[in-house]
DNA sequence: TATTTAACTTAGGAAGCCCTCA
DNA sequence: TGAGGGCTTCCTAAGTTAAATA
């Protein structure tokens, strides 16, 4: 039809503008601007005696969902276009999935896996991993255009190499020495490893560490002979300064190695990334997240972990668990060993697995987020949050409903989902005590990380909350309840001690039991998702204008961004050279200062030749003079704003939300909307990782 | 129904690469 | 050219959720 027809058009001229664009943007300098958004100051929570006492300053305005009303404006008809309804082609009622798993059994898998031929299929590498030049771009697969399989397996066929395990151990030379008690001692290879472990961490808070030492020093000492575990009874008699030092060198020395064994290194990197980082799956060569096998060492678990300094064993092949087709090449287990196990299940997407033993979980090796089985997902989960949107306000009505309930479990539910909605909380799962830190979310609130305060700072019903969240990284905030949801709270509080649930009636499960009733696919976290997107989108909105430069436009990127960040409390430890740096930046503002003054008393004085001399020459001079202020001017400008930036995004950490939280075909419509090229929002990764949404999506896309 | 396990997503820290500037 | 520092990538811990099991 001919509106099908101007419709390509469009994107046909905007895919080769785009191209224009990128042509000059590759070496165009990245200005980065941030902005300042106040927000509300947190620490680690184990770090936190004092910081009780750091309230926010300032309300940020981004503590509840901003104006969701807005939002809610009419769907948008072409919005399907978008929705991850891939064509359905076979919907296989539940027999057809029977016969197809007993074909598999039987072997039956084999005759119709065998890889076709495709245009843009990327052939299995069989040259030992030479590829093509970098800036070559190769056709990329656009899974996102094909037919969804739907029958629940994740894939249809899979072949890889297994994973890359650690080099083994080398013993330390003969020179550097462990001492204890004053005295050198040789340890066994065992028990010498694991010292090793212990003095590379020598520099880190951890080793000051009371459980840590304690758990370090338990289990290290199981490593030793008994020789040795009778000598070596007090780790703070143990001195492992020579190892250190030897390892610092070593890490010196690499520093300083030539740039031929550097480029050596690196090549043979990218001859093991080549044959291990990638993997056959249903016809497409595609890139593993991680595929080698986590070295051992010690336990650096986050927060007051009680099992910190726990002995990380190394992995054995025959620890590994395996997962590929059947009719594929199995990998091959190192010489002299073999595999636990060799399975294929394609209901699952993971290619290798193995059970980690100081927590008791399993770890996995999966592909990159920029495959398929990644990218589908991801898509769901944005699709999803677009689902909610729809029905938000009815999900609202219904829980501002149910805060009047006769039963107390409702009520509970209620105001937990309130929060979930407000504040984009976490579910809060239970945890087993003693095993892990002490953290909480939503659900798990307990009594002691809530205050009530029927008026504060002019506002009334004011919810304090304050308690370690995932990582144990601190969550504070006040916040402005409705009066229902305060006097809901204060029951909730009553008769109950410091250490007791908040929401005694309540857990993730029953709330995601709850939810789903709401929805198909709706759970605790599709709240973060949905906030944060909406919020990315309506700041987009507020923030930029058409009429900005490129400059003011990715500031402003920036500034939603961050309010979306401080929304889901995302956060980071100061980096370690944030003073230096900063006081590096305040020399050159100081330096820059002296220069601009310099440079107007130079004008002034051109000014007063030319006023005198009244030749041309001197008015040259002077234009000169001008720019060059002007110059300097700007110049300062921009590092002041820098050095606030900074200063702003000491504690914020924006990657977070934007890899995982924020719809990509936001930030695709709003780039291709107001012209800013997509390299300026997404770096390299960034883009492999939202290929869908950079080819999908126009300008007028709607979350 | 409660508990455990498996699978997968989300998360911040640290290493190391690479760009900038003197 | 080399130091400094910012940015990217890697690493792996710590969540969520659904399914399996008791």
């Amino acid at each position: 039809c001919s509106e099908h027809k101007s419709c390509s058009e469009k994107k046909h001229r905007e895919k080769e503008k785009e191209k224009e664009r990128l042509k000059h943007k590759e070496k165009q300098k990245e200005e980065k601007v941030d902005l300042i958004v106040p927000y509300h100051r947190v620490t680690k929570y184990n770090e936190l005696n004092i910081s009780l006492s750091i309230k926010v300053e300032e309300d940020t305005g981004y503590h509840h969902p901003i104006k969701h009303e807005k939002a809610l404006k009419r769907e948008r008809d072409e919005d399907d276009r978008y929705e991850h309804k891939p064509k359905k082609v076979k919907v296989d009622n539940e027999k057809k999935v029977k016969k197809r798993k007993q074909e598999e059994d039987d072997g039956g898998f084999e005759e119709r896996e065998k890889p076709k031929k495709r245009t843009k299929e990327v052939k299995k590498d069989t040259t030992g991993g030479k590829k093509k030049a970098k800036n070559e771009p190769e056709e990329k697969w656009k899974w996102w255009e094909e037919e969804k399989c739907t029958d629940g397996s994740k894939w249809r066929f899979l072949e890889h190499k297994g994973p890359v395990f650690p080099p083994p151990y080398e013993p330390l030379p003969d020179r550097v020495r462990f001492h204890y008690d004053g005295k050198a001692m040789k340890l066994s290879p065992g028990a010498e490893e694991v010292a090793t472990f212990y003095a590379k961490m020598l520099d880190h808070e951890y080793t000051t560490k009371d459980i840590f030492r304690k758990n370090f020093f338990k289990d290290w000492r199981k490593e030793m002979t008994s020789e040795e575990k009778s000598k070596i009874t007090e780790l703070k008699k143990c001195d492992f300064t020579e190892m250190h030092e030897y390892f610092k060198a070593q890490s010196e020395a690499r520093k300083q190695m030539s740039k031929e064994e550097k480029q050596k290194i690196k090549e043979e990197n990218e001859r093991i990334l080549q044959e291990y980082g990638y993997c056959v799956m249903d016809n497409h060569r595609e890139r593993i997240g991680n595929f080698r096998i986590e070295p051992p060492g010690l336990f650096r678990g986050r927060g007051d972990h009680p099992k910190m300094g726990k002995l990380k064993r190394r992995i054995r092949p025959e620890d590994i668990i395996i997962n590929c087709s059947k009719d594929s090449v199995h990998p091959k287990a190192p010489p002299g060993t073999r595999w636990k196990e060799v399975r294929h299940d394609n209901k699952v997407t993971w290619l290798v697995s193995w059970t980690e033993k100081i927590q008791g979980s399993i770890k996995y090796i999966m592909l990159n987020p920029s495959s398929r089985i990644k990218g589908e997902k991801d898509w769901q989960k944005y699709e999803t949050a677009r689902r909610l949107k729809k029905i938000v306000e009815r999900i609202r009505a219904q829980y501002r409903e149910d805060w009047r309930s006769k039963e107390m479990r409702i009520r509970q539910r209620a105001v937990a989902l309130y929060f979930i909605d407000k504040l984009a909380l976490r579910a809060g799962n239970e945890k087993d005590e003693g095993e892990t830190a002490d953290t909480v979310g939503c659900c798990s609130l307990r009594v002691e990380h809530i205050r009530l305060h029927p008026q504060m700072d002019g506002q009334d019903y004011v919810v304090e909350l304050d308690f370690p969240g995932k990582d144990s990284i601190r969550y504070y905030n006040k916040v402005s309840v409705e009066k229902r949801v305060f006097k809901n709270l204060q029951l909730f509080l009553e008769n109950k001690q410091a250490k007791d649930d908040l929401f005694d009636r309540l857990n993730t499960s029953i709330l995601n039991k709850h939810l789903q009733e709401l929805m198909d696919g709706l759970t605790a976290k599709v709240f973060r998702t949905y906030n944060a997107s909406i919020t990315l989108q309506q700041q987009l909105k507020e923030l930029t204008s058409s009429d900005d430069n490129i400059p003011e436009k990715i500031l402003s990127y920036n500034r939603a961004n961050r309010a979306v960040a401080v929304l889901c409390n995302h956060q980071r430890a100061p980096p370690k050279t944030f003073e230096k740096s900063m006081h590096n930046l305040q020399t050159k503002i100081d330096e820059k200062k002296k220069q601009l003054s310099a440079a107007k008393k130079e004008l002034k004085a051109a000014k007063a030749d030319a006023k005198t001399l009244r030749d041309e020459k001197s008015k040259r001079v002077v234009e000169t003079k001008k720019k060059a202020v002007q110059r300097i001017s700007e110049q300062l400008m921009k590092l002041e704003v820098q050095a606030t930036d900074r200063e702003e995004n000491k504690q914020i950490a924006l990657g977070t939300s934007k890899l995982n939280y924020l719809d990509p075909r936001i930030s695709v419509a709003w780039c291709k909307k107001l012209g800013v090229p997509i390299e300026k929002i997404y770096n390299k990764t960034q883009r492999e990782k939202f290929a869908w949404a950079i080819d999908m999506t126009d300008e007028d896309f709607e979350f």
